[in-house]
DNA sequence: GGCACGGCGGCAACGGGTTGCCATGTATTG
DNA sequence: CAATACATGGCAACCCGTTGCCGCCGTGCC
C-alpha cells in the first residue's frame, strides 16, 4: 500500500513530472499549454504522471513569460453601496465564462485609494474594469496606456466606455413629476467626482428647460443615507415639492430625514432616486427610482475588456449605452396644492414646530 | 528638449537600471528589497535612476523566487448580502496596514464555485480569509494545508477561527422575547451549509430549555428576502407569535410576507433577525436584531492571517470570539393575547380569507 | 533508392527578480 | 604595523514555466 501522506514536500514542478515521465520539461510544458504540439499518447502519459504527483501549473511562473495572468481587476467605488453587487455578479459571470478570475477592489470613494490600488494591481492583471471611477480623466488615461481598460458609468474619449442612458432616465423622471403637477425640482447632488452625478444634473436641467420645470441643485452630499439625511435638513431651509436625488441611498435618507421632521413623502414632497436598489422597495413609501440593468453593465464591460485583452482594438468611439427604466412606486404623488407659490405649506408648518432645523 | 513621449518601449527592468546606474542588477534588486544591505548613497542614486527610467518592480517576478505575493484572498459567501461590506472594509484596512493587497472573491453561496475560486487563487496569494465559507470542513482543511487560512464565522478544529458570540446573542433574543410573554419561538433556518445557522439553532434550543420557551424550526430557506417571504407563507400554515430568523434579510422578507397576508408585525408576530444590516433600520417596523461587530471581524481575522503569513504559528486553539449585542427596534412586542393557545388569533383569520396559502 | 516533408521531442535562452557566497576595500583593534 | 572585522558590491545559480529553433525519424512520393 503506497504512502499517500507525503510530508510538506516542495511544490511539484514540470521538472519533477518530466523526470518521472521520462521526457524533457519542455514537453511537459507543452502537454499542458499546447497539447496539439505533442503526441497524444505522450500527452496522456504526462497528464497521468502529473495527476499522480499532484502537479499544478504555477500561474505566476507562467505569467512571467507569457505576461498573461488570466486575471482582471474590477474596481468599484464603494462596496457598501449595493448597486455594485449586481455589477460584480455580471462581471464575474463574464469573466468566468472567459476563464478569467476577477479580483475585486473597493476604492472606498477615494481617489487616492483607488489610484494606489490600481497601481499595485496593474501589473498583476491583464485588464481592468473601472466601475464608477473617482479618478481624474488623465489618471484613467495613464492606466489605459498600460493595460486594457473599460470604464463603466463614465464617458471618456479614447477609452472604451459602458454607460447607462441616464439622460433618458432623468427625462422620464422629470416627465413623471411634471405630470404630477410639479413645476420645481430640486436635484440633490452626489460626489462631484462621480461622472453620473454631472450627467444627471445636466440632463435634468435640459429636461426642465423643455418641460418648463424649474430646476435647482443642492449639495454635494455624500452618496449615502447619512448624506441624504443631511440633505433633508438643508431641504427644510429651501423647501421643495419634488426632489431628485443622485442615488437611492440618498433618496432613502431624504425620505427618512424629512419624515423625522414631520414632512410627509409623497404628500408634501415627492422623491425620486437612482439605481433601484433592494432597499428602494423596502422603505416606506416605496421609492420611485430610475433602474439600470446592473448585471448587464458588469457583464458587458467585462466581455468587452476580454476581447481587448485577446487583442481586439477596443471600441473607443461612442460609449456603449444601456437602457434604463423608471420604476414608479409610492414616493411620488400629485403636488400638494399649497397657498404660497414657491413656499409650500409644510415649510411653514415645520418652521413653526422646529424653528432652526439646520442648527441641529 | 528631451523627448518624453517614449514609444511603446518594453518594461523597465532592474537590468536597465543597473546599466544606467553603473552597478550590477543584484545591487539594484537589493536597493529596493534590502536597502540596509547597500550603501545609502548608492541606494539613493539607484532610486533616482529608477525613478527617471520609470522602473517598477514586477511583483510576479519577485513572487517567483520569494513565493510571496503580498496579496491575500478574502472569500465571502455572497456579495449581495450587505453584511459582508463591513467585513470587507475591516479586512481591507488590516491588509492595507500590513501592506498587503486584498483580492475579494464572491462564492455566490455555492460550495462548488467557492472551491473552484479558491483553487484558482490559492497559488497567487499568501493566505486566505474564508468568511462564512460554504465548503466542507475537510475541504477547508485541505486548503489550510497549502496556505495560511483564517476562518470567519465558523469554528473548525486545527484552523484558526474568528466567530461572534452567537450563543449569547441568541440567548439575549430569547430572553427579550420571553420577557414580552412569548412562550413559543419559531426559528426560520438559513442555508444548512452555513455554520452560524447551526449554532443559532442549537443555541436557541438551549436557551429555550432554560427559559422554558418552546422552540421549533422551519426551513431551510434561502438567506434572502425572497427566502423570508417564502418562509412567511409557511409560517401561515404553522402559526407562531415569535420568530427568530437566520438573518436580517430573511427577517425583512418575513415581515413583508406576513404584512402582505394581513398579519401584523409586531402586533401578531414578533420578528428578530441577525446582523443589523442597514435595511433593518429602514424597514417598518424597524427590525429587532442581533448585531455583530462586522468591521472588527474582518480586521481581526485579517490581522491574524498576516501574523501567520509572517511566520507565527497560527492560534488554532479556541476560536477568537467577538461580542454581539441585541438591538431592539419595533418588530418585537408583547405577545398578543389570543384565545387559542397554540393557534393565535390571526391564524384563524387568515385561513378564513385565504384557505390554502401554501398552494400559491 | 533518394529526397522532401511533417510530426515530435529536446536544447537552451529567456522572463525579472532574489540570494548565498565570495572578493575587495576600509575601518577597527591589539 | 599586522591581523581581524565589517561594509559593499558582484557573480552566478535559482524560481518555474514558455518558446524559437533544430534535429531525428518515419512516411510518402517520384
Amino acid at each position: 500500500m503506497p504512502d499517500h501522506t507525503e510530508p510538506p514536500e516542495k511544490r511539484v514542478t514540470i521538472y519533477d513530472v518530466a523526470l518521472e515521465a521520462d521526457v524533457s520539461p519542455s514537453t511537459v510544458s507543452r502537454a499542458f499549454s499546447r497539447p496539439s504540439r505533442v503526441n497524444s499518447a505522450t500527452a496522456e502519459r504526462i497528464r497521468q504522471v502529473a495527476e499522480r504527483l499532484g502537479y499544478r501549473t504555477n500561474p505566476l511562473a507562467r505569467a512571467l513569460t507569457t505576461s498573461r495572468t488570466r486575471m482582471i481587476a474590477l474596481v468599484i467605488a464603494d462596496i457598501t453601496n449595493p448597486v455594485y453587487a449586481e455589477i460584480v455578479r455580471g462581471a464575474q459571470e463574464a469573466a468566468t465564462d472567459g476563464e478569467y478570475t476577477t479580483v475585486l477592489i473597493d476604492a472606498q470613494e477615494s481617489d487616492r485609494l483607488e489610484r494606489a490600488a490600481v497601481e499595485r494591481t496593474l501589473s498583476t492583471v491583464d485588464g481592468i474594469v473601472l466601475a464608477s471611477s473617482r479618478m481624474s480623466d488623465s489618471a484613467i488615461r495613464m492606466v489605459a496606456k498600460q493595460r486594457p481598460v473599460v470604464v463603466l458609468n463614465r464617458a471618456l474619449a479614447d477609452v472604451p466606455c459602458v454607460v447607462t442612458d441616464d439622460p433618458r432616465g432623468v427625462r422620464r423622471a422629470a416627465e413623471h413629476l411634471g405630470e404630477l403637477g410639479h413645476d420645481h425640482i430640486t436635484y440633490v447632488a452626489g460626489p462631484q467626482a462621480s461622472w453620473p452625478n454631472g450627467i444627471r444634473w445636466r440632463s435634468l436641467l435640459e429636461a426642465g428647460m423643455e418641460l418648463e420645470i424649474k430646476i435647482r441643485q443642492i449639495g454635494p452630499f455624500s452618496p449615502t443615507m447619512a448624506g441624504g439625511e443631511r440633505a433633508a435638513r438643508e431641504l427644510c431651509t429651501r423647501p421643495a415639492t419634488a426632489v431628485v436625488a443622485f442615488n437611492d441611498q440618498m433618496a432613502i435618507g431624504i425620505i427618512r430625514g424629512l419624515g423625522r421632521m414631520g414632512v410627509n413623502v409623497p404628500g408634501d414632497v415627492s422623491v425620486v432616486g437612482f439605481d433601484n436598489i433592494l432597499a428602494a422597495d423596502i422603505v416606506s413609501p416605496g421609492l420611485t427610482t430610475v433602474a439600470a440593468p446592473l448585471f448587464a453593465e458588469g457583464s458587458a464591460a467585462t466581455r468587452h475588456l476580454l476581447t481587448m485583452i485577446e487583442g481586439a482594438p477596443g471600441h473607443t468611439g461612442r460609449p456603449m449605452v444601456l437602457p434604463v427604466r423608471l420604476v414608479v412606486r409610492d414616493s411620488t404623488a400629485t403636488r400638494n396644492p399649497s397657498p404660497g407659490r414657491a413656499r409650500p405649506q409644510w415649510a411653514r408648518q415645520r418652521s413653526a414646530t422646529d424653528p432652526a432645523p439646520h442648527l441641529r
